[in-house]
DNA sequence: ACAATTCCGAGTATTTTGCTCGGATATCGT
DNA sequence: ACGATATCCGAGCAAAATACTCGGAATTGT
């Protein structure tokens, strides 16, 4: 039940995008030196992002990334499920439906996982990419290096 | 982020582990039959439930296992965590505490990550065996054969 | 004694994770 | 035109985690 460093990394990735994307496009290299990640790594991660239509891309000699669309427009969610795929800790087939399963076979635990898919995925979607960079630009002065706190 | 057969088969198998254990001890065997699991792998699994002081275990011939306490003070959280570890999907250290991270240093992230903690273990707490035990038994009718639906 | 059990740790194949690497393609500045 | 700077893309690979199996010791009812 972890999260991996896609997530980890990816959204912090993109929070310091959209902190540092404003004036021009944000490269790789320069993401990848603030939050001390690997560039290769990195550029798999915003490969994602960009498929999902998270963020754009300029190519050539000074190019890099921005976001897509409004920071306010864009949520955890999005961002998490585009790196991680489902965030849904137990998928059964038919989750959703009234039924489900075989049809002749009902499962009890069924309406635990949905509670808990349903939970995650609310939590994460109320999360919006706005709301992150306002605490970051609140907490400029106490941020130091690179890399944030504990790889997370 | 996904929950492993551990956590899986471990809260179905101790669901029918509930269920048939009023009359005398179920065993290994009986559940694993039931439920469609391997013996040697659900042993382990029960394994960590006993060592979690959720189920009490008789030996010998005609022995077996049963509830270690009331169904009703029995959450759902509690059996996951005993199966899966932490159900944490992000854990920084010192996540909890105010400042946090290396002190001078602070994550924005974090936060995101504490909201979804929180999320999952609240609702795995506030659903209770108990709870699972009732909705069984008020489909019995509809419950076929052994093994659940999707194998979850 | 013997059969039915729980108990326990080690071993192992498969899958997933967390990357690296090489090279193709696009764009800007000179 | 050329080279520097970028994004783009897929393959490959070592380490870790998962999902088991297996052998055997300890315990207890008949």
């Amino acid at each position: 039940m972890k999260l991996s460093t896609k997530g980890r990394y990816g959204l912090r990735a993109l929070l310091d995008l959209a902190l540092n994307s404003e004036t021009e496009a944000a490269s790789i290299a320069s993401i990848a030196a603030r939050q001390n990640i690997s560039e290769s790594y990195l550029e798999q991660l915003i490969g994602k992002l960009r498929k999902a239509g998270l963020v754009s891309s300029v190519r050539g000699a000074g190019g890099g990334y921005m976001l897509a669309k409004p920071a306010k427009d864009i949520s955890v969610g999005d961002i998490l499920r585009a790196l991680e795929g489902s965030l849904d800790p137990v998928n059964c087939p038919g989750l959703d439906e009234e039924q489900g399963c075989t049809g002749s076979d009902v499962c009890v635990t069924k309406y635990v996982w949905k509670r808990i898919n349903d939970s995650i995925n609310q939590t994460v979607d109320e999360i919006k990419l706005s709301q992150l960079i306002e605490e970051s630009r609140g907490v400029k002065d106490a941020v130091s290096s690179p890399g944030s706190c504990c790889s997370n």
